[in-house]
DNA sequence: CACAGAATAT
DNA sequence: CATATTCTGT
């Protein structure tokens, strides 16, 4: 809930939704971020920053207040103070402007409706303990980082651009420039990538008729240099910050599965909701219903986070 | 020790 | 199945 410092919506580019409890992280780098700013692209990748996106419904449900516009580089410092500052509660960022932003919804658990009152759970948490006392340090985890097809293109590029070689979690992380993303998010997607690339590398035709590959892989392209080497150079790439989605509110998604059924085209809600951001525009393909399968559900995302 | 990568676990 | 977490080796 909280706040949303900093939300700006890039054509609806990454939301990664988490759909668990935030959790703290220590990742703290900073480093060459510098030079990639530097050599900032062209206008190209740069969408507008300062359109907030909250729809007012949604705004007034957070009680997100109105959002000021803002520059991309504001944009783009608020969302590296909010993270860096998040961690640890105490330090509030020099800059007033930006405020710390809970990345995902309170509701963490939830777990029992009903009262279930068996007796012995009345005493463990009940009343008593206040659950937003502390606790939030250590012990609270990440929600599950979902690879939306956008976040999964700017993965590709970035391991694209970087040899297959270079491409390694940490790096690859860092290019990719998304609040929230952690090395093992990347390293886990890295993972499974790779297997994807081997297993295509077989099969050189395109010939998977396959009407069910849904799979993210199969809606990006894998760039060939792949299956062969690719020493990229050194050339740096810089990729706009992604701004921190809000917590979409999902329902029933995160973490038990059984999003929708199966067959069934089942955004029906589960993405209803979120802001799929707008913008229109932009992206000819980006969204949700091109690239994947026909009837993937799709979940948001969010995450925050700090390099 | 931090990291990458494979192997497991959820 | 998609991600996360754990385990190994470097």
């Amino acid at each position: 809930m909280g706040e949303v410092g900093d939300d700006t919506d890039y054509e609806g580019e990454f939301a990664l939704i988490m759909a668990n409890q935030s959790e703290d992280d220590y990742d703290e780098e900073s480093g060459r971020v510098r030079d990639w700013v530097m050599g900032l692209p062209r206008s190209s990748e740069l969408p507008p920053l300062n359109q907030s996106l909250v729809p007012p419904e949604l705004a007034s449900a957070f009680q997100i207040p109105p959002e000021p516009g803002h520059s991309a580089m504001e944009v783009d410092r608020a969302s590296h103070q909010t993270f860096s500052s998040l961690r640890r509660n105490s330090q509030p960022v020099s800059n007033s402007n930006v405020k710390p932003f809970i990345p995902f919804n309170p509701s963490s658990h939830t777990p029992n409706h009903m009262a279930s009152a068996t007796a012995d759970d009345a005493d463990s948490t009940a009343g008593l303990d206040d659950p937003d006392q502390d606790q939030s340090a250590r012990t609270l985890r990440r929600p599950r980082l979902v690879w939306t097809p956008q976040l999964h293109k700017r993965f590709v590029d970035v391991v694209s651009h970087l040899g297959l070689k270079n491409a390694v979690p940490k790096t690859i992380m860092q290019l990719m420039n998304v609040e929230g993303l952690t090395r093992e998010n990347v390293a886990s997607h890295l993972q499974k990538y790779r297997l994807y690339v081997k297993r295509m590398a077989g099969l050189s035709s395109e010939g998977p008729a396959s009407p069910s590959d849904n799979s993210l892989f199969a809606s990006t392209p894998v760039p060939q240099s792949f299956t062969r080497d690719s020493p990229q150079v050194p050339v740096p790439m810089s990729y706009a910050p992604v701004p921190g989605m809000y917590p979409v509110p999902v329902f029933g998604m995160g973490q038990h599965h059984h999003v929708n059924g199966h067959g069934h085209h089942g955004m029906g809600m589960g993405m209803g909701m979120g802001m799929m951001p707008i913008t229109g525009g932009s992206h000819g393909s980006g969204g949700y219903g091109n690239g994947f399968g026909p009837s993937a559900s799709y979940p948001h995302h969010v995450n925050h986070g700090d390099k």
